[in-house]
DNA sequence: CACTTAGGTATCTTTTTGTATACTAGGTTT
DNA sequence: AAACCTAGTATACAAAAAGATACCTAAGTG
């Protein structure tokens, strides 16, 4: 076999976390966005997913915050250069990810969302 | 809303597990391995672990369950062909992910970011 | 003087994941 | 006959991640 497949963990470390992708994916999409911006296109998260989720993308360098001294407060999130380009390896995580799907729907059926992947994974595991 | 970075939680449901990635870096560098040798390969996981990742690859299709029906018994686990196609995507990640380490290790300097990431990775790749 | 605003923290509870340990089947070896 | 394989299950438990909710700040507004 060709090279070892080995530390692709260090990409999922930065992904991991239920809010992550969705996080970098409107960030990517809009360039720069507020707390709140995000906050409201992202529903569901709450201020402690999204702080939490946004300070670990920070960490990594992936998302740069720019805070803003004035009251009320005003604190501004968007793609760092190093962030940037994780985007080629996003977009083949997508590609491929777009044609699993697609060999899911032919193995297990076409009405299956992603969503219901995992309930049917459920199925099968007996969990 | 065009999306040019959204489905890749497709790799990353595939992917998600703490074992799952030590057992694929091992069944895309052995080829085929019965259980046992992934458990002495693996020696902290615990059969119940191993089988329900495996389990999960196999839903995904990523591998293939081969059961010899025979006492004691005896199954073996490789890479399907779908799964094989996986390797470019592991490959890109494995390759930025690297990247990214460096990256790191620049912003933090050696010890801070090697403690950031776990041990699992070096047993990974023997470093 | 109280209220509003934006971007958070601080706690606590719930849910999800992972670990530890014991047990099973049925033929082979001691 | 008892012990030993292998590839698992079953059950109980601990740890980690996520969710719910309340609270904080400090200037500007009514």
């Amino acid at each position: 076999m060709e090279e070892p497949h080995c530390k692709f963990e260090t990409v999922l470390e930065i992904l991991v976390g239920k809010w992550k992708p969705i996080v970098l994916f409107h960030l990517f999409s809009n360039g720069t966005m507020r707390f709140s911006e995000l906050q409201k296109a992202i529903p569901d998260i709450t201020k402690k997913m999204l702080t939490q989720q946004l300070r670990e993308l920070e960490y990594h360098d992936i998302v740069h915050r720019k805070i803003y001294h004035q009251i009320p407060p005003k604190v501004e999130y968007s793609i760092t250069e190093h962030g940037k380009g994780m985007s080629t390896v996003l977009q083949a995580m997508n590609d491929w990810g777009m044609s699993h799907l697609t060999h899911l729907n032919e193995l297990y059926g076409e009405e299956r969302s992603v969503e219901s992947f995992e309930g049917r994974l459920d199925e099968v595991t007996g969990n």
